[in-house]
DNA sequence: AATCCTTGTTAGGTTGGACTAACATTTCAT
DNA sequence: ATGAAATGTTAGTCCAACCTAACAAGGATT
């Protein structure tokens, strides 16, 4: 799979969009991410034909499964990896920021070794103790 | 400052080189970093214009000291987070390979509180007691 | 029905960072 | 000292991902 940071946000910021307002539309997703209207509609192109969404008659947009799954993998790492942030101090600002960069770039192992540490630590203290 | 990932490689793979080989040629960077002759060439053009290293007579390269700053955060953030991955039980070449990439998108905020935790907790437990 | 606003698309441009081919220069071995 | 190999540079290409300008299509208002 291992799709571009590029795509994988759109395809996340699909399915917040979703979950948000029910139905998407290329100009919903040109104003989340500040990105021209002509940008994205390239992009959905290209991710329509890449088969990660699709388009009904009304330009709604919506994601295939795979597509689907993509965004929500991007969108689990993106809330974890803010999560631990906070849990270790970092402002909750810089915390969404950085996840949100990082997200794209992390590995699998190394995400799951991260929120395995998170969780046991948890457990045993609270960083400030 | 906020160089892009690209400009901090070369830097990193400039002192790195600097380290091992005393000497720094473009030839070597581009046998490091896998790239080729020619765009080795104007990239260093490109950090040499922006200041971040010098050429002399020879095209031996060397850093300036607003590149040796840089080149040293990057290297030293890389070691970090990959000992802090290792510590968490990534595999060595995971830890290595992902720390490559998150080295550039990290915050400061975020990379302080990651090692400030990691010091906190192994003078406590290692994570397999 | 004509118009206007919103939305989407097309065409073409820009930038960063890679590439190859070809040329220039330096270094080294004989 | 000369010819070959190594190294560096120039010129031009490609691609991803953004942009603006301009056009196209649809719907709501008057």
């Amino acid at each position: 799979m291992n799709l571009q940071e590029s795509a994988e946000m759109y395809l996340e910021t699909i399915l917040i969009l979703e979950k948000k307002n029910g139905t998407v539309r290329a100009i919903d997703i040109a104003h989340h991410m500040q990105f021209s209207r002509p940008t994205v509609s390239q992009q959905i192109k290209r991710l329509a034909a890449d088969g990660y969404l699709e388009l009904d008659a009304n330009k709604r947009i919506s994601l295939t499964p795979k597509g689907h799954h993509i965004a929500e993998e991007t969108y689990n790492r993106h809330n974890s990896l803010a999560e631990i942030f906070i849990w270790m101090g970092v402002s909750e600002q810089t915390a969404f920021e950085d996840a949100c960069r990082i997200e794209h770039y992390i590995s699998t192992e190394t995400f799951n070794c991260l929120r395995q540490h998170y969780e046991n630590d948890r457990k045993i203290a609270k960083p400030s103790d």
